[in-house]
DNA sequence: TTTAGTCATTTATCATATAAATATGAATAG
DNA sequence: CTATTCATATTTATATGATAAATGACTAAA
């Protein structure tokens, strides 16, 4: 195993639930038996087994005697799970993922700010609007864009107050980080997305949540629009 | 532990996840540590240990050296993971946490309507209108109502064909499972909420998106009013 | 051909031992 | 008296080896 000798158990959930995402091990696949993935990964079987443990909780596999341990159907993966999201970041996400994630997206952040709106704390509009500042800072090279940028996304969904939308906000982090991966990671955030948000957190401050529904949904669905254009460009092309 | 003698560590993680959801243990409290749960449930430290990776996994507690067995902050918590779901549901929720996820299936459920009315297949459709002859049938007391309901909506989300939207089933039928509660488990569907779902069905199955997410809106909206008058009512008379 | 039973393989659990991390409090230095 | 260092005890982390239980595959009998 690695170098550091610290939670060997955690390495090999890491390890294996990358392989999972990543393709290496599909769907109904059997993966090592335990015996085999402790002599892998130098790890005794007590080890091994809290991995697969654990992996198993987050509904990626299963492992029964005499059938050994089995990837499980996707449908079953518990896609809102911290480290379920960031392996998907590590695999190969196509458009269609892209679009997946624009969908939800476009269903929950307008309602986010609406919710916003309502029920954001003074702290909680001070975080929105320092996520704004790091934005505007950034055109000056002063701090990362698309970093400022999610915090804003992130902040909005604090600000609803509603334990479910913050639950989410590894969820669009990682939307997010997709979707620059397909635009293009150097390109910066543009002004008009820039004016885009400062509209929205306005009308949060100002306690307008139709007004901040509609502005979040605006762009939500222009985003969404350029992808779906994308995918059937690439299905026609294909027949 | 029980009678069985089988998935030992999974009934401790069940046991253990309750007491969480329930408050038994609560946040920042130390569980009893690895040896005393041992004992607790006559179980080795081996099995014990694979139950506590299992409730880390979901992201309920932290295990570290010295310090113990902790429950984590529940924004940490896996709130859509079907377990703690179930957990939830075992607990005593309250208005407020009705509203949350009112509050969330008022973003989900209407877009899930606009998705289903573009990317339904016809197997999805056959679903979705089999919960609604159900929802009929119950009336004449052959069905239970409320089950054909939670099809109804959980059909809906699937025929999203969109993963992300598939997953938060378990979300929905929570929280329809906490709306009954709290109305009364014992009136059924009203015909009103009956023709509403035949209304969706029917612009999902004529692919009219936008007619769709209006009509699930609009039910939608009906039923989080209510709730947040009642909060309004409980608010003044606490004052 | 079907059925019942045997067997081999894999996970599930247990018991015990040692290593590593770390909170706590004592000892020490300033 | 305060701050820092250090020893120690407690708790988790990992390893090892052994036994139990589950179950798919194969075999033999009806």
């Amino acid at each position: 195993m690695e170098s550091t000798h610290r939670n060997l158990a955690q390495q090999v959930v890491h390890e294996l639930g990358k392989k999972i995402m990543q393709g290496t091990y599909k769907v109904g696949d059997s993966l090592p038996s335990e015996a085999d993935l402790g002599i892998e990964f130098n790890i005794s079987r007590t080890a091994t087994r809290e991995a697969v443990k654990m992996l198993t909780a987050k509904g990626l596999i299963s492992s029964r005697p005499r059938q050994g341990i089995k990837v499980v159907a996707s449908k079953n993966w518990n896609l809102f799970d911290v480290d379920v999201l960031n392996w998907i970041l590590l695999g190969k996400p196509d458009l269609y993922l892209l679009r997946h994630f624009l969908q939800l997206r476009l269903a929950l952040e307008p309602e986010a700010a609406f919710l916003a709106a309502q029920f954001a704390e003074e702290s909680d509009l001070k975080e929105i609007e320092n996520a704004l500042i790091r934005m505007k800072d950034a055109t000056n090279g002063q701090d990362d864009t698309h970093e400022a940028d999610i915090d804003f996304h992130q902040s909005v969904l604090c600000a609803s107050n509603n334990p479910f939308f913050i639950q989410l906000k590894n969820f669009i982090a990682t939307a997010l980080k997709i979707n620059i991966r397909f635009t293009n990671r150097m390109i910066a955030v543009t002004v008009a997305e820039y004016q885009a948000h400062v509209d929205i957190f306005e009308h949060i401050k100002n306690k307008e949540p139709q007004a901040a529904f509609d502005s979040a949904m605006v762009t939500q669905k222009a985003t969404l629009d350029i992808v779906n254009k994308q995918i059937v460009e690439l299905e026609s092309k294909k027949t």
